[in-house]
DNA sequence: CAGCATCCGGGGCGATACTG
DNA sequence: CAGTATCGCCCCGGATGCTG
């Protein structure tokens, strides 16, 4: 388990501020990318396409574009991405669930 | 599941550069601050402490000084960092299986 | 609709030196 | 041994405006 870095190494890929939770709005399907954008609170543009576009080139996700117009792309999870599913929905479950607990903690400072 | 910031808030605490390797490598019992800066391949001391005591903070972590000479400081994980453990240690397997795989699909640049 | 380009401010993080 | 203090760079990420 201590690999001299090679955890730190994915870690760095998915461990940014919004990757895990846009695998995690994913889970359920394909999904557009305003959809996207209107289901993960607070991301912007500029955030979510940098987001997508490492996910893509880590194959994590796929982006498919219809040759329609107006345009229209979607983005999946790939069959690797589907692997991390679980693990990131287990994640959210244990930040809802302990959320309290930690800010109570912190005494709500910060 | 779509909590409007919940999974953020919490993913903020716990998804910055080194927390997770650190609760990861408390894994197995209490450590002392010398032990972990080995352990963790690459962490500065500056980012030990202060990971170590965000983590002290939110309740992750308990601290213990023991009153000698020279000074003997441990760390290990609260009942609360525990249940986050197996989760720590299910995503550093999932990256060290599928690291080549996302090393191969950024085809080696970056 | 789904983005790219640009500007830019704050802070995460590393390097280094010092201390109880 | 286990930290603190200080300096400064980089770059993440938000805001805004423009395009196919």
């Amino acid at each position: 388990m201590n690999d001299g870095g090679a955890v730190r190494e994915v870690l760095d890929r998915i461990s940014d501020k919004w990757s895990l939770l846009v695998i995690g709005a994913l889970r359920n399907g394909p999904l557009r990318f305003g959809e996207l954008e209107k289901g993960i609170t607070g991301i912007s543009q500029r955030m979510l396409t940098l987001t997508l576009k490492h996910l893509v080139e880590d194959g994590l996700v796929s982006r498919t574009a219809y040759p329609e117009v107006p345009p229209r792309v979607e983005y999946e999870v790939t069959d690797l991405g589907k692997t991390l599913v679980p693990l990131v929905i287990a994640l959210a479950e244990w930040a809802i669930a302990h959320r309290d607990e930690i800010n109570a903690n912190r005494g709500g400072h910060h």
